[in-house]
DNA sequence: CATGAATGAGGATTCATTCAT
DNA sequence: GATGAATGAATCCTCATTCAT
């Protein structure tokens, strides 16, 4: 097979659409911009890409995953219920700050009409671990009663708030990272009858 | 007269905007078609916005100030301060669920790089209510010492949580809209020493 | 209404498409070397055809109605059959011989896929004068019982081979128009059982 | 080995060339597709035929070359002229129906640009034999006195018309073969003073 | 020599904007 | 001011051809 598909390739295309997506905004930026920051010619993004709502649908893909990974590969398979999920939401924030070009064109992906539902559910399935947390935290009455799902997209909408914060305000003297997690627990916690 | 140009015509623009980028997209949908949907003709549209970047940025202040008189024309001058922020959450979900083309396309202007800095706070000043509200809540110890902006941002991030959620359940066991606001206000709620 | 389409531009068009198709073929001209040619913009040439193919239809059927105007607007209401279809055959060649882009262009339409079959029914109507007259011809035994369109085709095909002739051969000593003609005509009338 | 390139990979991309000009045309199918229908690599298509320009030209040749084969292998050396004219008819028209892809081939690229002056002579070549048969009928009175090129050409188009009836018409009434020779003859026959 | 990824010029078409009516 | 045809730069994508493997 003479020169095969390079996964190198795929990522470095992957990669500039990320930087140019980040920069330009997705559905204003051209595919050449890509190409371009890629380093490789512009037809040869469709021979990785069958067509910008293609490449646009991975992308999302790649980063649920690049994402699910960071969340899960010390995900803590032990300890109490509250430590496992700051180490989520750590992790989710610090994903964030570290990754701000990933972050900002995922915050475009996510309320854009050209991502499938075939790619969003195939974007979700890698945080099915998160779910079986929630069920286990709601049956051991540690939080709330309310749809997982319901729980998950808060946690998300508020780590991705506390991100931006974090992000923004550099050594500020406010840990967001912190503040988010404390009132996102609090939110959810099952209320006690006594407090300390 | 200041406007000669006829105060309809902007808003039937306006509204077109809305109903077409809700559907196709905000980057994805040509002038073209705004003004066939408010049934004039593909040129009048620059005789009310110069351009489809002023026109977008214009759409995010009117859609911020349609929010914002929403939220505020009922607002109780007088009660607690939880009453007064359960009803700004209220107004708040109950417009995204009853304009949900308002409710997207907003969600994709916020993230798009084509909204400017001016725009975004042009967009913010209707909204100098709440944060009087957040201050005072903080100095009468109410709700706890965090910086009224990521209050406010907790807020949003929540509440657009639960529009979703609302919007899409139908008549769905779960009160989303109650149970958003009881974890929003937990989350930032002073924590009493005792709770009954 | 502002700047009405013009038929002239139209017509600017197709004959611009005629000239450049001739030099350059049909499939083998870029859209944008037609506009050139028509003295218009490239976008423009859009705004008349939605599409190049759908030019290249319009295009066919009107070729098909410009020929059948030539041979039919002179058409001899009275008169003997052979002199009828000597007219017939004669302006055709002429048109032939006049035309040799617009017959140029024909014969690569003829064989062309993306001619579709309505199309070729449109061109075909015009000369429905023609089957008249062959029904008529049969009926009076004046030329052979052949399906009509079989004539009709015969006829086509030996007067474009005419006309190639006529065109490359300048002042040359054979007449190939009425020779071709002659064989047309011999070709498919009733033998006689006796000849002068 | 003057030729090292297998002989059997070129034929087989000439024929996935008819069978893919055949169905998609000439000018509108790409290389990749000839290539893919060969069974081969997009590649190896460029060390048979340097370019597309090529293939088509040599494309013709073989067409051409082919169908002189098959109407010149059974020519009969004896008989009488109308006999040897007959068979050259029949061979022809029966190349035809058999092979639809190569004669819808063969009719686009005679009206080519792309297919050379060079290449049309050396397709005409072949058919040399029937110069001759033309000449002689010619000399022998038995035709009439048109350039044998004309009478050719005349001979092409009709047996074209007859194959397309043919082609289309299944087992219809119409044996449009025999009529077309019946008027290809009658019309280049030297008419009788008398007859039966 | 076969393979098929890489290349990049070129092509059809779109679309924001202009301007004649 | 309203209209919608005209404009042409810009876009996504194709495809003949090259070349690394």
């Amino acid at each position: 097979m003479a020169r095969p598909k390079s996964g190198d390739k795929r990522k470095a295309i992957l990669d500039a659409a990320v930087a140019t997506f980040a920069v330009r905004g997705v559905w204003t930026t051209p595919t050449s911009a890509i190409s371009k920051a890629a380093g490789g010619a512009e037809g040869t993004l469709f021979t990785y890409f069958a067509s910008k709502e293609l490449l646009v649908n991975e992308l999302y893909r790649a980063l649920k995953k690049d994402l699910a990974e960071t969340m899960l590969s010390t995900y803590p398979q032990t300890g109490d219920a509250r430590a496992k999920v700051r180490h989520i939401w750590n992790e989710y924030v610090r994903w964030g700050v570290a990754n701000p070009e990933k972050f900002k064109v995922m915050a475009q992906l996510r309320v854009s009409d050209q991502v499938t539902e075939e790619s969003r559910a195939a974007g979700a399935a890698p945080f099915a671990e998160l779910e079986r947390l929630a069920k286990d935290c709601i049956k051991r009455r540690v939080i709330r009663n309310y749809p997982v799902h319901f729980i998950g997209a808060l946690l998300g909408a508020m780590a991705e708030t506390a991100m931006g914060f974090v992000a923004q305000a550099g050594k500020s003297r406010t840990d967001y990272c912190a503040a988010g997690f404390e009132a996102f627990w609090q939110g959810i916690a099952m209320p006690r009858h006594t407090t300390v």
